[in-house]
DNA sequence: AACGCCTATTGAAACTTTTCAAAAGTCCCC
DNA sequence: GGGGACTTTTGAAAAGTTTCAATAGGCGTT
């Protein structure tokens, strides 16, 4: 009968002796299918070795059962960590995720968009290379729940989930000054991302609003954020003149910390003694560092988490509001900016 | 006409005025029909904006166009390289990726397989929990192309892609052996993980070859591999009796080396003068550490490459052949065991 | 025995696409 | 102007599921 082929609905209705709605029951409506009868399918179909077709459940119900993310840098252990909260809760809805990974390119970003909505996806996460891109209209124009993940966009058009950045940019650097350091740098780039410019402005208003002269908080430009530009802010920091020199380096992630931490302590510098250093996001490695590194930390799960939730509200629930969320950074003091780190 | 829905091949045939049937052509087949109607049903397309509906094309074509990831530890950078391979490989057969995370746990496994069997996946490629799981023979049973990642298993079932680990032990207690080290710790567990004891396999055999004493080379068992546990060995390895202590340690993984090193100089030791350290993988993070990491190198994208290559060619190709591809692993001297290293 | 009321089951339509045999058009040549 | 050989287009069927109105069956009441 079934030569070969897997079984459909059908096959176990046949082998059950009922009508096909009496299967489609005893999978979507059990409790209207007498106990005898669905029993007596449920067999049929773990005999058969029955998996009901996702394509048709959703062609015919018009409603697809998949979450995406599209992440921006694959390479970022943040945003796996993102993309960690966010399977958590599409499991916890029974959803599958697809993740796919831009590169920070917007050409590859437009192709995964693409190919989502040919997959009819429920919802799309994405943190978008560039959150004023009009492909992302494109998505809200055809009605796809989408939040945009730790970037924020033009207020109402759509949900988003991020960190106060700017606080963030004041916490860091605020621990440095209360440390006592007089000369701080600032490290990150470029400032077309939203993000760095943030937490710069944090940076310079606390500095300022603690009494300290503007000068002495020194911008140290970098072209990305990653381990390779932390290391070149550091050589870039140990050529400074001495007196100009900083104490303490805020880094706009950890990545560029790692990075600057491995070269000064390549250098013979001391960690903390010589060079404080902080960074921002508090991935796990920030942690795991030689010289464990204090960090600004991003809730990561539970923004991911948080973004699914949104985009599920705004897939079934009629009368959604777009929300911004806003989640709170927090510091997480360690050995690369007290000499006796309380916490690991 | 459309009324919010999305539109459908139907609508677009209607604008263009031609059947249903030609539209499609126009998106399967486009050589067979003329410049001049293709051109219409194109534009017809644009203006409506019409996306095709991917569930219902595998319904009718009885093919998806998505292939999986089933990753074993999601904290683990080692297993986002590998997934970063499989979805280059993915797009250049322009196919969707599912990557899903496992967590080391079988019942989620086992979830997430459930869910990729509705989808009617293409193919599966997995890191499993282990490699003898029945589910995966259910897998094979009911003819879905799997590969199985950076583990084996009983040869002629399925193919899997993965890297000689007893070459890679070898390799590892050979440099140190090199360097002149006489007492060396293999660091790793459980032994339950054939990669570890495969790995443990060829440090041995390589130390006794070179006329070591077995007793040099210290086994000295974790409960994972992660940096925590790493941490915990190197506080194992201090309260070592001066005289049996190793001057060199051989981890099982990178994470495992992280921990220890960042242990270490927390303690006080130099790196590599008063311990050398080699890791195992060359995650990006080994090469970013304080003291950069000598590692092992895995070809990590290049297996997910790999074994997505030949998922696609079971799926493809009608007399396929199962293949067991094993990667050669290489040594990368960084500062953990020489002074002066010439790599960073 | 006829009736009404439940609960349980059925059968057909619908979702959107692809496929393929058949029909229609076009062109050229005798 | 009729026939052959193409090229292009059409129309209907099919894929596996869900939905829903309609039917059947069972049971208690009059």
């Amino acid at each position: 009968m079934l030569n070969g082929r897997t079984p459909s609905v059908k096959d176990v209705a046949a082998a059950a002796g009922v009508s096909l709605g009496t299967v489609s029951n005893v999978m979507n409506r059990p409790e209207v299918v007498s106990a005898r009868t669905r029993e007596r399918v449920e067999r049929a179909m773990s005999e058969l070795g029955f998996v009901r077709n996702e394509s048709a459940r959703q062609l015919r119900a018009g409603t697809s059962r998949t979450l995406a993310y599209v992440m921006l840098d694959g390479t970022n252990p943040f945003f796996h960590d993102v993309a960690q909260g966010i399977e958590l809760a599409a499991e916890d809805a029974d959803l599958s995720l697809f993740i796919c990974n831009s590169n920070s390119r917007a050409t590859r970003e437009e192709v995964h968009l693409d190919r989502l909505l040919q997959q009819r996806v429920q919802g799309i996460l994405i943190t978008p290379v560039d959150p004023a891109a009009p492909h992302l209209d494109e998505l809200t124009r055809r009605g796809v729940p989408m939040v945009i993940v730790d970037r924020v966009r033009n207020a109402d058009s759509c949900c988003s989930v991020s960190v106060d950045d700017v606080l963030g940019g004041r916490i860091g650097v605020e621990h440095l000054a209360e440390l006592g350091h007089e000369r701080v740098a600032f490290v990150g780039g470029p400032d077309s991302l939203g993000q760095v410019r943030e937490r710069l402005q944090g940076a310079r208003e606390v500095w300022e609003s603690l009494g300290h002269d503007p000068d002495n908080l020194i911008y140290l430009p970098t072209e990305a954020l990653t381990v390779a530009e932390g290391r070149s802010a550091g050589e870039r920091l140990a050529g400074l003149p001495a007196r100009r020199r900083p104490t303490a380096a805020f880094c706009a992630n950890d990545l560029l910390a790692l990075g600057l931490l491995q070269q000064s302590i390549g250098a013979g510098l001391r960690v903390p003694d010589d060079l404080a250093i902080v960074g921002f996001d508090d991935i796990e490695f920030a942690a795991a560092a030689a010289v464990p590194l204090t960090s600004v930390r991003q809730p990561r799960q539970e923004l991911g988490r948080a973004a699914a939730q949104l985009v599920l509200d705004e897939a079934t629930n009629p009368n959604h509001n777009h929300q911004q969320l806003q989640f709170q950074p927090e510091l997480v003091a360690r050995a690369s900016t007290v000499r006796r780190a309380r916490s690991l």
